[in-house]
DNA sequence: TTCGCTGCAAATCCTTTGCATGATT
DNA sequence: AATCATGCAAAGGATTTGCAGCGAA
């Protein structure tokens, strides 16, 4: 997500361009993959903006939760974490997350083989599938190589 | 799940047998499809039990996840919500849930089509796979014959 | 009798809200 | 200048914890 993109979107939805909503959407998108909660948002952002509130940055969430921009996840550790979004991208219906039951890492990846179980979903469950969400939950490569005994 | 079983089981742990505990068991198994949140389960042993505590469901809850006999789901009302496990039957690994965005409604289903997905993570991503949670999110046949205009 | 379990109330954590001030258009 | 967004503090909701009394073994 580039910050002219999220700019042009603001101003479409008649919302004002303030540094705080360009400084959470910027710490959310500058570590795609870490996967941050609203206190860590609000660390990161207040290494360069001191003066934000926390409450401000709930607000933004929510914000780019409506404007469709980052959806939240839970992995398994009790925190809601934020994500910036791949909706409307072709990426959105393949991103998936596992997750080390050992040390908590998060990696994710894409992956479309879903499509035919949909298929059959759609046809045995009566139910339309618009979107869907997987985590897999198990043991990285390094915690495996670390404790190689232990399962 | 017994209740006789469940009773071997806390004997085994060295638990003691309490009323409190035998009900919010019951009360997870008597409706397994409804996914109940901590509140619920408060209220519905109450009926039978009014001297119960919230803070005893909470702590049995805790105790029954870390028995494995039930596991906490998220499904997208932001409630967290319980389910009796069917943690070591074979069923465990191939429940799934689909959440119908208009109404709510969740509808359990069954189902090993990710086996292969799994293998597929295993080789590629040097990751082992213990378990995985899957949720389809979409719309239900009642809602679908409602609002046939609507999508 | 012993020790674990419970109910109650208080504490805690996360998130939201009200309101006066400040910033953007 | 008008309106929206912000920071702060207080409120809210869910869950956890401390503690004295109760109940299962």
């Amino acid at each position: 997500m580039l910050r002219e993109d999220f700019e042009k979107i603001l101003k479409e939805h008649g919302l004002k361009k303030t540094r705080q909503r360009i400084l959470v959407l910027e710490a959310l998108s500058s570590c795609e993959d870490k996967h941050l909660t609203a206190e860590e948002i609000y660390e990161t952002v207040k290494a360069e903006f001191p003066e934000i509130g926390l409450a401000t940055v709930y607000r933004t969430i929510q914000l780019l939760s409506e404007l469709d921009l980052v959806e939240s996840v839970q992995l398994g550790d009790g925190c809601v974490r934020y994500e910036i979004g791949k909706i409307g991208e072709k990426e959105a219906h393949r991103h998936h997350h596992l997750i080390c039951l050992e040390c908590g890492k998060v990696i994710s990846f894409w992956d479309d083989l879903l499509e035919e179980l949909e298929e059959r979903i759609r046809e045995s469950a009566s139910f339309q599938v618009i979107n869907h969400e997987v985590k897999f939950y198990g043991y990285c490569e390094s915690c495996l190589k670390q404790g190689q005994e232990c399962q």
